[in-house]
DNA sequence: GTGGTCTAGACCACT
DNA sequence: GTGGTCTAGACCACG
């Protein structure tokens, strides 16, 4: 009598759900913006009850696989975005400091700005000019210029048109801006100073001068680290977790 | 008769549930490694029911924040895996190329290597030596080498002591392990080029040489490309979805 | 987007297991008065804990493929016997009279007599002969026969080599026993009468007579009613549930 | 001092429970179609594990005392349905042959016949004579008859409210069926055959007359067993394990 | 919220 | 050590 018993592994039914719907969006059966059955036609589908199915798709939604567009629920890409607040929040629970941030953007912004560069297109460019107009009256108005910088920079890392480059960069910008705000308001000149940065930068772009726009960026990080220095902030202090 | 009644709470049960443990985890009244009391306990507890318990665990688990282990449900912290997997299967759905990766890489592994350099301990160099070790057998055995580079890149990395670093670099990391993996066999002199390299970086670690750390890591990043150019391997070709 | 669903089919790992037993034990790899490795041994087979194990032996035994010797596992054919007392359980709940009862056993013990005289063997018949003699002792002494009666007519249906047969007349058996039983004390001269029948009808099997043998064992099911009669049993009175 | 120690009660806290509602449900004090309290309450109540109620529980189950309705579990008595399909596996394991099924089923058929011919009511006479209807439609379509022939034949058995009959002949009838279905594509006449046999069965039925209902039964076994001759079919071979 | 299922671990009795 | 029993708790699917 000789037994050769196989180990079982069961997989509970609203991962095979789960699994099963992945598998055809990653294959592209499923491609970007179709719109999923409803839940009940899924249910009598996968012969399986309803809750079962929206316990498969909530964990869709929650890789950005699926998104709710009103009632019906579309094939879609991860949102660069929601990956970096992931992120972000993972960081500052790690108790991520600011040195450690700027270091990384210290590498990354200079990329940033050298291969956008290279790739920008008219359209960007023009979004570019937009963004430095509202930024020019942000800082008129004494505002704070925190968001303005960040909207700047977000649409340079665009320009690059390198996926990953954008969502390396992705948490280490929302945290370089906590950074940054935290500040800024002790620095009335950072304002204009960011001003200044803003133009160069897109007049760098503008001539398509990598180099240039590199050494920008990497200008614009080291005003970074002097502000804190300026502020009297400890670069070895944790960004607070927020929320 | 004056009744004054409060606003309703518009926030779900288990959003109020999953808030107030995410409140106590990151103020740290519980702590990584903390195994919470039982579903049934935080029902009566809070007062409601266990499945809206459940729902506010879930939202945790989701966040890294709580991990099962078997049974138990311990406090933990986002791991760096986790989200680097997430990010990683989003840009291989973004159809990301490996020219697109491999500019990342080059910014950030000799960042690292320099990071790595100033940083490292003892213990650390001791892990270092142990992959150089392997790899050396693996090579030496005629395997693919491509595991043991990821191994000992995630090693350095690590002992930059730099999450946002980490965090980063750790889907790109994956994907340039895709990317190596798919040339690797067409170059027969990968193996004893990587264990070269692995060699000198360890010497310049151990002497805590920033420089040539970060030197060696840039040109370690150029094999990688020359690798492409030898495979004859476009490095515009998207990297394929993976599973 | 054509979606191709399946439906799922999830079985429980128990019945996994006690699917894969059955279908070895049917399928004959595990052969009749084969032992099982321990539930402890199985459970790590399968991967599953001993619960789970346990749970799917329990169908397997209820439907009479596993035994338990002692602390033994053996594989075995599911009993006559048991299959008789279920039915029986449910007969009685059913308030089955003793006249319904009765005129099945008229159908099946004639039967059953007719083709024992058919195929019985030599050992068949010796094992009656004991039975016989235990018969007069029984009697010899004024104990009450009924035991020595289905002794004897389960050993006639034995020798019919008819499963069927054997399987369908058990639970009869057993309620005309009781019914038997219930107006024995009654009936003086009930224990002469059924030695005598005995003995004829292991004469005529002797003789391979059928047609005297059914004629026999249609007689024997006659005295049961005249007894009923006699005793003054009311033949629509249900029998009582036992136990 | 004089220590009068009981016997300590052996039996497990599960058996205590079955034993406890077994008694209830013999009894009366539970009705057959009561919805028993939730599994918890009765934990609760018996102050006992609710696994261990749920040991209790699957005896009773097993037993056909209880029976669950979605998630009701109801006092119900065991059907005869179960009984039978349980024996027919056993016999098919067992390897019972197509003459055994058969010799039995011609001492039950003809005394279901009779007894029916003498307990029919109005009711089921309709009920046959439905029965009959779409028997002919079936024939009619050139179909296989043995499900109808099955169901003429239980409905037959039905009307003898004779609860042993019903159940001895249960598992025959499920093995004639296998048997039947073996040879029936084998024979087309046996569609119109079966018919006119339904027919003057029917009409036996009708008119009381049992004797005639007892011989129209006796030549319906009889043209089985020709059928198997017809169709080169050896009696002896046994009727495959199913499933 | 209910039942079905699975895991985990414990204690006892036998042996 | 093995099986029998019991408790506890958790996950899952359904409604």
């Amino acid at each position: 009598m000789a037994l050769d018993i196989e180990k079982l592994q069961l997989a509970p039914a609203y991962r095979v759900v789960s699994d099963d719907l992945r598998r055809r969006i990653v294959a592209g059966s499923l491609e970007q913006g179709d719109i999923l059955p409803t839940e009940t036609e899924l249910a009598s589908r996968f012969g399986v009850h309803r809750s079962t199915i929206r316990e498969g798709l909530r964990q869709l939604e929650q890789e950005g696989l699926l998104r709710r567009d009103g009632k019906k629920l579309l094939v879609s890409m991860p949102r660069q975005s929601d990956l970096a607040s992931t992120a972000e929040r993972a960081l500052r629970l790690r108790q991520v400091n600011f040195r450690d941030v700027w270091e990384v953007a210290s590498a990354l912004e200079p990329l940033c700005a050298s291969l956008a560069a290279r790739q920008i297109t008219a359209d960007e460019l023009a979004l570019l000019e937009r963004s430095l107009a509202r930024t020019e009256a942000v800082v008129a108005a004494g505002e704070s210029p925190v968001a303005a910088d960040i909207e700047f920079l977000d649409l340079v890392a665009s320009a690059t048109h390198n996926q990953a480059l954008r969502l390396a960069r992705g948490p280490v910008s929302l945290l370089m801006h906590a950074g940054y705000a935290a500040i800024a308001p002790a620095l009335p000149q950072s304002g204009p100073r960011l001003l200044a940065v803003h133009r160069q930068m897109l007049d760098a772009l503008r001539q398509r001068d990598a180099a240039l726009a590199e050494a920008i960026a990497r200008r614009h990080m080291q005003d970074y680290r002097r502000g804190c220095e300026v502020a009297g902030l400890d670069m070895s202090l944790p960004i607070p977790p927020c929320t």
